[in-house]
RNA sequence: GGGCGUAUAGCUCAGCGGUAGAGCGCUACGUUGACAUCGUAGAGGUCCCUAGUUCGAUCCUUGGUACGCCCACCA
């Protein structure tokens, strides 16, 4: 890698986030390489039509970090990356389009209707994986797939075919969610199913002549909320202890309208106490009903056609009206003569299309299915054994509760865009499996002589993705990549989708491979606006990451949240809810804010993070902190610099020290996928022990020593050290910052890789353990942080010099005064430090800590009298803990029953406070006698 | 109808069987030679309620309340 020029005086992720990642993709850096053990991740391929989300950047951030943290640490590293084909979305993109431009599917015919989207698919289809390169994605993009591509076609052939083979899919006329605008099947996950308002109509059906119900009527009441479904009726159920309606049993009604006779069944299935007791049963389209049809033999009568009208299997008057109008035709046919008894207001669950919004129609179609079953034991197994772990585990048992009730699962779509189904029929209608025509008919010995027809329908999207694992590695053929990289380490998801995916992947891969796709599965939450709602595009409340790392002017934040809407009213909101939550739009934070704020917000236990820009513009501030400390030090860097270990001063020491604990926590956050504390401890190193004391630390070193002298070069050396170990540490977290960084640090300490992303990830050993430097610091902090609190109780202008007197010193105290003497007096503005033996007290303001009494002379009356107040709330404050404390330790049962160390604890404690109020009084009654 | 999650500072969230933490926000003071995108100090919490277990509960258990989510065919 080119060296970069000296770094700018402002940080400014604009200048340096993207000429970055060029470079690092052009240099071939994302590449699997070395020897180390592989590790690997498969990205969950969005949807070629896709533009990111924030929900895409905050998987791929936590993706990225575990794949860059692990590159660091030696392992050969693959993160697979690549799009899908995204059926039904993909479809309906193209298909609006083409309405636009006045034509249609149909209108173009299937071959030229594919074309056009593989067309749409090369110019457009880019989007997303050009942000993906904003993120910062470190994906491998040499070996970047698509669901469609050839190899997987083929991987997807094979599964099929081999599924069939087995026995574990068929094709079967069933009853089915229909979506009538689109015209396709979808599977019950596919299905949203959510209450609307809608009516529940009482309906009187006619009782034959010769019956009668037990109190008198000539008619059944049936209660619905789908009353056009009554021209597909084929009994009435009533429960068999139904004790109003036990005479009927076996009897029949006369189907209202149709005028067909309906037997009276018997089904345990019916509620008496639900309405009257009687139940319609409408076999064909509803899924209750068809199954209770199919235990009484009954007749399936359909009576819509694809597009939900109805069919001719309804009496004339009604053929050809919508679903919607034959239902108010059908209720006032029955109204006027008498037959509605009532209709009141009812919460309905309403079934909708995932992508369509289309209410659904249980419909009755000839479909292809999986066999589920035989697949779902295994992937059950492989979570019960912890061959796959989730991550938080409870949802393992989400997990579990869907598989062990599992249906098949129905994966063939009447659409054109997708892995066309390898089925052919003859003539008769049998059907023929195979890789392809050729291999179909020799398989089935059907010569030439026979046509057969392929089947149009295409297949459920996530029928391929479910191979994502192990067809990206090559499958069917024994690929290099298959050996080294599956099953993969780790999978990152949303919990949306753990049925339509992780499950089938894992059934899939179990199936196809023998091994697991992933060892553990770790599960995020979802990304919502800072009030916590849903981001969605008809709140308007949506961001584009890219307008989070590029910036964006509110006008131009306004356009792009009303654009298409529907709605005039709703863009009126939208752009007032803008107006006040985006005054100055949004500025240029950059993608290393942005990743942070994703990092941090990833706390386990929360299934759903607020996203708050202000959290972005503190991370913004922290790269810019870091930054800073970064021209610091060079700028205390010249030509002479060497790089020298061995004088090292007590802060040197602390610091290293500091860092060797961090890079354990860091780690060990990071082996528990604890992203948020891995972000919250780098944080707290680097603003507040880097920078807020070491630094400060350094100050009167380097400016005060000799240039060249030992204690002057191992402050160097070590504030360039610290510094180049922690930008690699924070590098899975903002990577384009610390690469920048690094570039100019890393020479420093003779590192010669050509990247930050190429350099070891530091390890504990890297730095000693220095207990006596951490006491030395942590005793300093603490009498500096004493003075400062006193000077501000004092109000002492920041600039003043102060003198200090501190009593009740032991002799490690005085040897850490000594030792800390110039920054102490550098840190709290200290001109004299007095340390005063024996029992004469000073008078001034005194705080105390721990043993020490610390004190700043007054300097006139006045302070004298103010003093007096605030040692009095101090000795209060001091009474009622030593008050708490004796309490504990007068209780027989405390000093029995609690661990040694606990009571320890709590009796030196008792001591402390005795002794700090032994000196706050002396001290308060000194300043009243003055 | 089942199941799950969450309730901690003004906001967003960590945390823990042994005297409550962070970031942001707020207040006061500061042009100290990396940084005002900063520094120093400060205010601010019956840790949702209830009953238990325990020497000790914000943390464990019971019950409840509120909010959120998932699954499910009551017409």
């Amino acid at each position: 890698m080119s060296k970069q020029p000296q770094l700018d005086p402002k940080y400014d992720p604009r200048r340096i986030e993207q000429d970055t990642y060029q470079r690092w993709e052009t240099n071939g850096y994302f590449a699997p390489q070395g020897n180390g053990k592989p590790y690997s991740i498969v990205i969950p391929p969005p949807n070629v039509t896709g533009t990111l989300h924030l929900g895409h950047g905050f998987q791929h951030t936590i993706m990225d970090l575990l794949i860059r943290f692990h590159r660091m640490d030696g392992r050969e590293t693959l993160w697979q990356t690549g799009t899908d084909h995204a059926g039904i979305a993909t479809q309906m993109v193209v298909t609006e389009q083409l309405r636009a431009a006045g034509t249609s599917p149909t209108g173009l015919g299937r071959d030229e209707f594919t074309n056009r989207v593989w067309k749409w698919r090369d110019e457009a289809g880019g989007t997303i994986t050009q942000q993906m390169r904003r993120i910062g994605s470190s994906v491998d993009w040499d070996r970047e797939r698509f669901t469609m591509d050839e190899g997987f076609s083929r991987a997807v052939l094979e599964v099929f075919v081999r599924l069939y083979d087995d026995g574990l899919i068929y094709r079967g006329k069933r009853l089915v969610n229909w979506d009538p605008s689109m015209q396709t099947a979808l599977s019950d996950l596919e299905v949203i199913s959510e209450e609307e308002n809608g009516s529940l109509w009482h309906l009187r059906y006619p009782l034959r002549a010769d019956t009668r119900t037990m109190d008198g009527k000539d008619f059944l009441v049936v209660a619905t909320t789908r009353p056009e479904t009554m021209l597909g009726d084929a009994a009435v159920a009533v429960h068999p202890d139904d004790e109003r309606y036990r005479n009927l049993i076996g009897k029949s009604v006369t189907l209202p309208l149709v005028d067909r006779e309906l037997p009276i069944i018997a089904d345990a299935y019916v509620d008496p106490e639900f309405g009257t007791g009687c139940l319609k049963i409408t076999p064909a389209h509803d899924f209750n009903d068809n199954e209770i049809g199919a235990r009484h033999d009954l007749e399936l009568i359909n009576i819509f056609t694809s597009t939900a009208h109805l069919n001719d299997n309804v009496p004339e008057r009604f053929r050809g009206m919508d679903r919607f109008a034959a239902r108010k035709e059908i209720v006032s046919s029955l109204d006027s003569r008498g037959l509605l008894e009532k209709e009141k207001d009812y919460k309905v669950q309403i079934p909708r299309g995932e992508r369509s919004g289309e209410v659904l129609e249980p419909w009755l179609t000839d479909q292809w299915f999986v066999a589920i079953k035989d697949l779902a034991d295994p992937a059950i197994e492989a979570v019960e054994t912890g061959r796959i772990q989730f991550e938080p585990k409870r949802w393992e048992n989400v997990y579990f509760s869907w598989m062990r009730e599992i249906k098949d699962w129905a994966i063939s779509r009447q659409l054109w865009w997708g892995h066309q189904i390898p089925a052919w029929y003859d003539e008769q209608g049998n059907v023929y499996v195979g890789r392809n025509e050729q291999e179909a008919r020799t398989k089935n010995n059907l010569d030439n002589g026979v046509a057969l027809t392929r089947d149009p329908d295409v297949l459920d999207t996530w029928f391929s993705s479910a191979l994502w694992t192990f067809a990206t590695m090559g499958w069917p053929d024994e690929t290099a990549e298959l050996s080294k990289f599956h099953p993969t380490d780790v999978l990152v998801t949303g919990h949306d989708i753990i049925f339509f995916w992780v499950a089938r992947m894992i059934m899939m891969t179990l199936r196809f491979t023998g091994e697991v796709p992933f060892k553990q599965v770790y599960v995020h939450g979802l990304v919502r606006d800072k009030h916590g709602q849903k981001m969605t595009k008809t709140k308007g409340n949506g961001l584009d990451p890219i307008d989070v790392i590029d910036g964006i002017t509110r006008e131009d934040l306004i356009t792009k949240r009303t654009a298409n809407l529907t709605q005039a009213r709703l863009a009126q909101k939208i752009t007032q809810d803008t107006e006040k939550d985006y005054p100055e739009g949004i500025p240029a934070f950059g993608t290393d804010a942005l990743r942070f704020t994703f990092s941090a917000i990833a706390s386990p236990g929360q299934s759903s993070y607020p996203f708050d820009l202000q959290q972005v513009e503190g991370y913004h501030f922290f790269c810019n902190k870091l930054w800073n400390a970064t021209k610091f030090v060079l700028s205390n860097v010249g030509e002479d610099f060497r790089m020298e270990t061995g004088n090292e001063s007590l802060a040197d020491r602390w610091i290293r020290s500091q860092l060797r604990d961090v890079i354990r926590t860091t780690r060990h956050a990071l082996s528990e996928y604890r992203f948020d504390r891995y972000a919250q401890q780098l944080y707290q190193f680097t603003w507040h022990e880097y920078c807020d004391w070491y630094l400060e630390l350094t100050k009167p070193v380097l400016f005060n020593e000799e240039k060249g002298s030992d204690a002057y070069v191992a402050a160097q050396s070590t504030l360039v050290t610290v510094l180049e170990s922690l930008v690699r540490l924070l590098h899975p977290l903002i990577p384009y910052v610390t690469e920048t960084i690094w570039q100019q640090i890393a020479p420093l300490c003779d590192k010669n890789h050509e990247t930050i992303m190429l350099a070891e990830y530091p390890t504990e050993d890297d730095f000693l353990l220095d207990e006596q430097a951490e006491q030395s610091i942590a005793w300093l902090q603490n009498v500096v942080t004493a003075i400062r609190n006193l000077r501000s109780a004092r109000q002492i202008p920041p600039g003043d010099q102060v003198t200090v007197q501190i009593t009740g010193h032991t002799a490690a105290d005085r040897d850490a005064a000594e030792d800390t003497r110039v920054p102490l007096s550098r840190l709290a503005k200290v001109s004299d430090l007095d340390l005063i033996d024996g029992d004469t007290m000073p008078i001034g303001s005194t705080q105390v800590v721990g043993n020490l009494s610390i004190t700043l002379p007054f300097a006139d009356d006045a302070e004298r009298q103010q003093e007096t107040k605030r040692l009095q709330k101090e000795v209060e404050r001091l009474n009622s803990e030593l008050k708490r404390s004796l309490s504990k330790l007068n209780n027989e049962n405390f000093v029995s029953k609690a661990p040694d160390e606990v009571v320890n604890k709590e009796r030196d404690r008792k001591t402390t406070y005795e002794s700090q109020l032994q000196v706050l009084e002396e001290q308060l009654s000194a300043i009243g006698m003055g």
